[in-house]
DNA sequence: TTTATTATTGAAAGCGCTTTCAAGTAAAGG
DNA sequence: CCTTTACTTGAAAGCGCTTTCAATAATAAA
C-alpha cells in the first residue's frame, strides 16, 4: 500500500501538501495539486484511515452499540442509521451488547477507544448513572428507545407504557375482557414499560390483571410459542393477547393453530413494534406502530448536525407510539 | 483519557515496560508489572486502538461487507460471524454495499484503510475479476453465498441451482404442473442460480416454463405481492409457486388471500431460506435450508483459524440445500 | 570468584497522517 | 521599483502505541 510519503515524493513536494490537497484544507495552487493528484492516481494511493484517525483524532465513525445483530427491530434501527450516515461519507462500527452487562460495557470502551466521533447506543442493562456519567465525556452520545430524565436531550425514545396503553385498550374497547399478556424478559425497561401500560388500561376498564396472566417472554417467536404453552396448561380463560412485540405475536398465532385456536377469530392478538412483516401474517397483525428505522434517522441526523455539523433538517420530531389497525384483533360485539 | 505516556511515568517505568505488561509479549518481573498495573488502574487507563492498530498493523477487526443491514439473511449471517468472533475479543466493522458497484466497493476500501485483520465479503455486484485481484492482496478475505472457481478456497457458498432444483422438484412430485417462479433481482447471481434450478426441474419433468412465469421480485415481501398482482392480471393458471426467498413466500401468501386464492390449500407455496419466521407463517412454509448462520460462523472460524491463529475445530463443514417439508405445499394427489 | 547465560529494562525509531510555524513567492499598492 | 499583503510551500513535531536493539541486572555454570 502506497503511503503519503510515496505520493510526495513522487509528486515531488512535501507531505503537508499532499495532505492539504486531500483535505482541501488550504490553498494549492492548480499545478501542484495536478501534480499530487496524478501521482495518487499513478500509486492508487489510498489513505490510511487509521492514520488520519490517530493524528487528527477524528475518524468519520459513528460507534453503534445494539443489543443484537440480527432481528428485525434492530436491524431496522442499524438501517436507519446507516442510511443517514452513509449520505456524508460517514461510517458506523458496530458493536453487540448480548443484554450482558460486561458486553455492552465492553463494547462502549471498544468503540470510544476507536476514536469513534460519536456514540449511537441502544443498551439494555447498563445503567442510567453509567450512561449520565458517559454522557459528560467528551465523545457525544445519543441513546435509542430509552428515556433517561437528568439527559433527556440525549434520549430518542418513544413511550412504551402508552404504546402498550394503547393496544390494550384497543383489544378492551373490541369487547374482550379475558386478555393475556406476553411480555418481553422482565429485566428489560421497555418490558417493563410495556406491563405497565398493559396493567394501567386493565385497571382503568376495571379488569383484573393476575400476574399469572402475564407471560414472560424472550421477544422471540419461541416466547410467544411459550407463552401459549404455558397458557394452555393454566387452562386459562382468555380471548385476547396483547403481546409486547410482534414476534411474539406471530410465534404466539401460530403455536394457537397448535391448539386449534384460531387467531384473529377466536383469539385476538395484539402486537407491537409494525415490524415490515406484520402486514404479511395471516391474519393480518393489528399493532403498535413503533417507527424504530426513523429514530434511528434521527440519532443519525443529530450527529450529522452536532458533531459534523452538518446542516441538517431536523424535522420536529416527537415520537409517539400509533396504533395500526389489521386483522387479528376481532370485535366482539360485533 | 490517559495515555501510555502518562502510565509508565507514574510507574516509573518506560513505555516498553508498560507496553510488555499490556501484551505480554515479553517477560516483566512481578514487581514491576504490579506497578505498571497499580499505574493504569489508578488512571483508569484505557489503552487506544487506533495507535495500536497503527503501530502494529494489526486491528483485532475482522470487516464485514454485507449488502444491507436489516433483513433476516444478513441479520442472520452477521450474528454467526459475531458470535464466534466476540468469544476471541476480536471484533467486526460492518459496512454496506447496497447492491452498488460503487458502495461495494468503498465499503472494502474503507475496511482496508482501517487495517481490518481480514474481510469477510458478501458482494452483490463486484466481479469475480476484482475479488480474484482483492484475494491476492495482503488482507485476507473471505467470500460468503458465492462460488468463484479460481478461488474457490476462500469461498464459502451453498449450491444455489441445487436448492432451487429440489424446492421444484418437491412441488412437482406433490403432483403439481402449473408452477409459477417468483425470483429475486436478476442481477444477483444467486437469484439467477435459483432461476436456473426452477427450469431445470422444470425441464427435467417435461413441464413447459414461459418466461413469463417468472416474476422478477425484490427479495422482500413487496416483491412477492407484487408478482401475485402479475400473475393474476396476466390470467395465469397456477396451483404453486416457487419463491426464490421466504420473503417473497410470505409476501406471495398475503396478497394470494387478498385474491381468495388459499395458499397451502388452493395454491402450494415454496419458500428458500428457512429464515427463523418460517414455521410461524400461516401455512408454515415449506421451503429450502439455506444455513446462513453457520457458514458465516464458518466464515468466521476460518478467520479465527487462519489470521488470529486460534486453533478452531472446523468441523468438515460442506453445505448442502435441504428440503424442510412443512404445510405450504399440499400433495395434489391425495 | 569469574564467566557465560538469561531475564529485565529503556532508548529510540517508527506506523502514516495532520498541523502548526515560519519561510519563500507572487501579486498588489504606492 | 520598493513595500505590503496574500498565497503557497516545507520542515518538523506530534498522535499513542509497538518493537527492535543494546544495555543492565540477576542467575547459573565453571
Amino acid at each position: 500500500m502506497a503511503t503519503i510519503y510515496e505520493v510526495s515524493k513522487l509528486a515531488g513536494v512535501s507531505l503537508a501538501t499532499v495532505s492539504r490537497v486531500m483535505n482541501k484544507t488550504a490553498n494549492v495552487s492548480q499545478k501542484t495539486k495536478l501534480k499530487v493528484e496524478k501521482a495518487m492516481l499513478d500509486l492508487g494511493y489510498k489513505p490510511n484511515s487509521v492514520a488520519i484517525s490517530l493524528a487528527s483524532k477524528r475518524s468519520d465513525c459513528v460507534g453503534i452499540l445494539v443489543t443484537q445483530l440480527d432481528g428485525m427491530f434492530f436491524g431496522s434501527m442499524m438501517n436507519g442509521i446507516e442510511s443517514e450516515l452513509t449520505k456524508q461519507r460517514k461510517h458506523l462500527v458496530i458493536t453487540a451488547g448480548h443484554n450482558v452487562e460486561h458486553d455492552e460495557r465492553a463494547g462502549i470502551d471498544f468503540l470510544k477507544s476507536r476514536n469513534c466521533d460519536a456514540l449511537i447506543i441502544h443498551a439494555e442493562v447498563l445503567s442510567d448513572e453509567y450512561l449520565i456519567e458517559l454522557s459528560q465525556g467528551d465523545t457525544p452520545i445519543y441513546i435509542l428507545n430509552r428515556h433517561i430524565p437528568e439527559i433527556a436531550e440525549r434520549c430518542i425514545h418513544l413511550d412504551n407504557q402508552y404504546g402498550s396503553y394503547l393496544a390494550t385498550k384497543h383489544v378492551i374497547k373490541a369487547g374482550h375482557t379475558e386478555v393475556l399478556h406476553i411480555s418481553g424478559p422482565r429485566y428489560r425497561k421497555d418490558a417493563q414499560e410495556r406491563i405497565i401500560g398493559f396493567k394501567q388500561a386493565m385497571y382503568e376498564a376495571g379488569l383484573p390483571v393476575n400476574e399469572s396472566h402475564i407471560f414472560e417472554g424472550d421477544y422471540g417467536h419461541s416466547g410467544g410459542a411459550a407463552a401459549i404453552d404455558y397458557f394452555m396448561q393454566q387452562r386459562l380463560s382468555f380471548t385476547s393477547i396483547v403481546c409486547a412485540n410482534d414476534h411474539l405475536a406471530v410465534g404466539a398465532m401460530a403455536r394457537l393453530r397448535d391448539f386449534d385456536k384460531i387467531p384473529g377469530e377466536q383469539i385476538a392478538i395484539m402486537g407491537f413494534d409494525d415490524m415490515p412483516f406484520a402486514d404479511c401474517t395471516y391474519p393480518k397483525l393489528t399493532t403498535i406502530r413503533y417507527p424504530i428505522r426513523e429514530m434511528g434517522k434521527l440519532a443519525a441526523d443529530y450527529v450529522l448536525k452536532d458533531v459534523y455539523k452538518v446542516q441538517q433538517k431536523i424535522p420536529p420530531s416527537s415520537f409517539e407510539p400509533t396504533l395500526v389497525i389489521r386483522d387479528s384483533v376481532l370485535n366482539l360485539s360485533k
